[in-house]
DNA sequence: TTTACTAGGATTGTCAACAATCCTCACGGA
DNA sequence: TCCGTGAGGATTGTTGACAATCCTAGTAAA
């Protein structure tokens, strides 16, 4: 087929590795804090530290790493303002991916977000307790992709991630797994029916239901978000 | 006074680098489409290579550069669609940054806002006829910065140095002086009056009449958005 | 005229070595 | 015991050189 084709032009090494570290960060394989030593990490990739550090600058940007100059570059450690934060990001982002869905492409987005749900179910079978909260967070990759918005979907890319930090590094008391699809299921069906309305209440609760869960106490809806001291010296250059 | 003392690191030399690039490419100086000759640009900077890559890394993750392997780096260039891509993404910034600054700290939110409309009101007396818009773009950022949301305000950075490209691409019919200083000010005059839904109607109305005006036929609230081609090879990684 | 091929030049990708800075820890004095 | 001081070692920051790839002419054959 003609669509197979693909850039000659693989993608580049910061690249690659930048994917990686990211995925080491999101698993907690790096944990919040751990400094990156850059010899040590150029060995394990088998390249030079040159392409490592154009990788990590990439995550710096992201605020993914936390760089302090002539010290080292750590992954950055999750304060309790910052669950609050992501979840209430999160949920900014998808709302406006849910909208643009509704206005757009509806059919398209429920074939995909069906599959995605297909992939939770599938999921709730497996024993590895991870497997369902991985699906569960494609679906929410899903729902952002299908809104066909490359700043939504690079945005979310990175909240994405962060959530799988909090997942990993918090205590969480995981939601009923009948409850989980459901919640699901139900968007899918409001999106179906062309209630936009429904879908962002079911959306926003939804987000709700997990801010609750690994904050207690914080709420998307009232009470003044935590503090959220400002970025270091480097993140914002 | 304590609050006067500044972290001895100064910022990265990369940190520096990308500053300068963001400022080139958001006021045009480096228009859209430009290759960024890696050679020729660290000779300006007066770094060596090295640095200037690791800078470049950062744009390329923001998504204002697109890299090509073995071809170079280019200024992403602003398709229509991108216009109402940008639009609507800093609708939902801006709309979640406006929640969060009712239901948390508005009166100091409001301060800081009155301060950057003031700054409008100066620029709106400039001659220079870039002041205005400039002044208007600090009012968004005050406004997200205000929320006191790291992520809001790292995602909303990008988004307004993408704004400034199109104003600086597109020709634009800028609105009457008054009605832009008059739009924001009913803004805050909504936030004083805790009227947390006139405030987001208002803003919402403000993106609407942006939108109109720089990509005509589009619209926020109906109509599909125009399709966006999926990001290039590299940027996802 | 068009197409295939081949230097030539220029640009990007990668690397290893050098320079600068910081942290640790032992040492000595108060 | 506590605090300042100063090697020593390790890590980061930067550089210039080398290797790999790509684009552009220019040439020749169909």
């Amino acid at each position: 087929m003609l669509s197979d084709i693909e850039p000659v032009n693989r993608e580049s090494t910061a690249s690659i590795i930048a994917r990686q570290l990211r995925d080491a960060i999101m698993t907690g394989a790096l944990p919040p804090g751990t400094q990156l030593g850059e010899a040590e990490l150029a060995a394990r990739f088998e390249v030079s530290r040159g392409p490592l550090r154009e990788a990590m600058q990439r995550l710096v940007s992201e605020g993914l790493l936390r760089s302090e100059r002539h010290r080292g570059l750590f992954v950055i450690d999750l304060e309790p303002g910052d669950v609050y934060d992501i979840y209430a990001s999160r949920a900014a982002i998808e709302r406006a991916a849910a909208i643009r869905i509704m206005r757009g492409d509806t059919e398209s987005a429920v074939v995909e977000l069906s599959e995605a749900l297909g992939g939770m179910v599938d999921a709730a079978a497996d024993p590895d307790p991870n497997a369902l909260p991985e699906a569960d967070l494609r679906f929410h990759e899903a729902l952002v992709r299908a809104s066909g918005s490359r700043r939504l979907v690079r945005m979310a890319h990175t909240l994405l991630i962060e959530t799988r930090m909090c997942l990993a590094a918090l205590q969480r008391t995981d939601p009923d797994t009948d409850d989980r699809v459901t919640e699901h299921t139900e968007i899918i069906e409001a999106m179906k029916a062309g209630d936009e309305q429904r879908v962002l209440e079911l959306l926003d609760a939804h987000m709700e239901d997990a801010i609750t869960r690994l904050a207690p106490g914080s709420s998307l809806h009232s009470g003044p978000p935590p503090s959220v001291p400002p970025d270091g010296v480097d993140i914002a250059g």
